[in-house]
RNA sequence: GGCCCCAUCGUCUAGCGGUUAGGAUCCAUGGUUUUCAUCCAUGUUACAGGAGUUCAAUUCUCCUUGGGGUCACCA
């Protein structure tokens, strides 16, 4: 069975890059019919954070990505480190190291101006005499000290890395902590992870984990490495280049349908195809397809998919979440006449709920360049002779259509172009020259609003 | 700097030795729409450079250049 996870350290919210990491991981088990299992690494006690934690866990929920098994956190998981700790220093592949953190500052700054590799230089690897006072050991791994480690990664092929290029890293801190590379080796194999899905920077992190393998006789799982999202320049995104955190999406009015959409196409594909729903995803998405170089991330392609699946989002789903953006239309007795009118003008939620409550409340001003531009002339009897006529035929008056034969008629009998009527008629109704369409919106309004922000509109002129 | 990875329109990408190098987005233009948006149509724009291999390279190899990643008692 494919088992894959997703395993974020709780230092802050969910990264966008993140997400389509954890997206790949996800579609590649759902595809499978495996599992993705979600790991908490808060093995740095000092860096950790509950609140990091819960808001990664709530923008899984946002998208609706949800894992399989209980959450692994690894900081409640130190005995069982500590186990494989004490077995590899029993079986002499693992060394205690006294080297204090001044004498490593000291060999680093060394190295550096050598212009070498900073690395361990594996003083205590044979270590037998007596140490030093004073200082409490890390526990350090035996790394290979010569030939290479190859593995096959499954989006970059073969790769294989010098031995000396792997020092003998600590797996266990002075206070007895494990780090990192040790335990992630040893929850992959312990997890029965089958793919392992993660940005390629942890690509050089693979090695060490495949020491930690070796040392333990565990099975290697299948690595798949994929390159960074970078920003338009092609640098690394950072904040300056637009939202990062996932959650900034759902407040920019994102769809998450859109962003795993906009997200999946990045560094995937499928042939043509663009539009991928979530059940189409997991049906062709295949990590072999993951592109080998990195993608600069453009949010023009996910404001396009948002607009499309808004447009293409049944009504009562849409004011069900419109509620979150600050505009309930659950109770209007037009509701399907209103977001079916408006629907296609709001690439984002945001703009969807302006545009509605555009409709729904009166205009308190009107836009000085389109009232100049329409409240000229004749505008003001044309619109009382509107308004007479919508009290004329109030009875009859239902459909967008209905409002529609009134304008017909107007225009009919006083002889003037649509304009004349069209233009003013939608400054009063909604303060500027661009909106909906006007029959729908009276129809909407119905007759007693509709003539009422008429004669407001005429009292201004 | 060492090591590793990468390289097709501005951006996301298709391509897997022989194509008029395709799609999407963006942008521009036209049409539909009483406005705006939608929608439809059309158009501009790409194989980083240089050597090979081959009858033939965007595609294979090498070099250069450019970009990214990584070098912790962080993850």
């Amino acid at each position: 069975m494919t088992v894959t996870r997703f395993a974020p350290s709780p230092t802050g919210y969910l990264h966008i890059g993140g997400l389509r990491t954890a997206l790949f991981s996800w579609l590649t088990a759902q595809h499978n019919k495996g599992e993705f299992l979600l790991r908490i690494e808060d093995t740095d006690m000092a860096r950790n954070s509950e609140e990091a934690k819960d808001a990664i866990l709530k923008a899984f929920e946002w998208v609706g990505m949800s894992h399989d098994g209980e959450v692994v956190y690894q900081s409640k998981r130190f005995d069982l480190y500590k186990k494989y700790i004490d077995q590899l220093l029993k079986e002499g592949k693992a060394y205690k190291c006294y080297m204090s953190k001044e004498e490593l500052a000291t060999l680093r700054e060394e190295q550096m101006t050598k212009k070498e590799r900073t690395r361990y230089d594996g003083r205590y690897r044979d270590f037998s005499g007596t140490p030093p006072e004073g200082v409490d050991p890390v526990i350090r791994i035996k790394a290979p000290q010569e030939g290479e480690i190859f593995f096959v990664d499954g989006v970059k092929g073969a790769i294989s890395i010098a031995a000396s290029e792997v020092d003998d890293f600590v797996i266990a801190r002075a206070d007895g902590a494990p780090t990192y590379n040790f335990v992630v080796a040893i929850d992959d194999a312990l997890m029965g992870l089958t793919d392992v899905i993660r940005g390629d920077d942890h690509l050089y992190n693979t090695p060490k984990q495949i020491v930690v393998y070796n040392a333990l006789g565990l099975d290697l799982p299948n690595f798949n490495h994929v390159a960074m999202i970078n920003n338009e320049q092609g640098k690394k995104l950072s904040k300056r280049d637009g939202a990062t955190d996932v959650m900034d999406y759902k407040a920019m009015g994102y769809l998450p349908e859109a962003l795993l959409n906009f997200l999946v196409r990045l560094g995937w594909s499928h042939g043509d195809q663009e539009i991928f729903s979530i059940a189409e995803m997991i049906d062709l998405f295949d990590p072999k397809n993951i592109n080998k170089s990195s993608s600069n991330y453009n949010l023009d392609k996910l404001l396009w998919l948002n607009a499309h699946y808004i447009k293409n989002m049944p009504n009562e789903k849409l004011a069900v979440l419109l509620k979150e953006y600050g505009v309930n239309v659950e109770g209007h007795d037009k509701v399907e006449l209103l977001l079916d009118a408006t629907k296609e003008r709001g690439k984002t939620l945001v703009e969807l709920a302006e545009q509605i409550n555009l409709i729904l409340s009166a205009p308190n001003e009107y836009d000085e360049k389109s009232s100049k531009k329409a409240f000229k002339g004749e505008a003001k009897t044309i619109l009382a002779d509107f308004v007479v006529m919508l009290q004329n035929w109030e009875g009859t008056l239902h459909l967008p259509c209905d409002y529609h034969s009134v304008m017909d008629k107007l225009v009919e009998t006083k002889e003037i172009g649509f304009g004349k009527i069209g233009m003013p008629l939608r400054v009063s109704l909604l303060g500027s020259m661009t909106g909906s369409g006007l029959d729908e919106i009276m129809a909407i309004l119905g007759v007693d609003e509709t003539v009422s922000r008429i004669e407001k509109a005429i009292a201004t002129l």
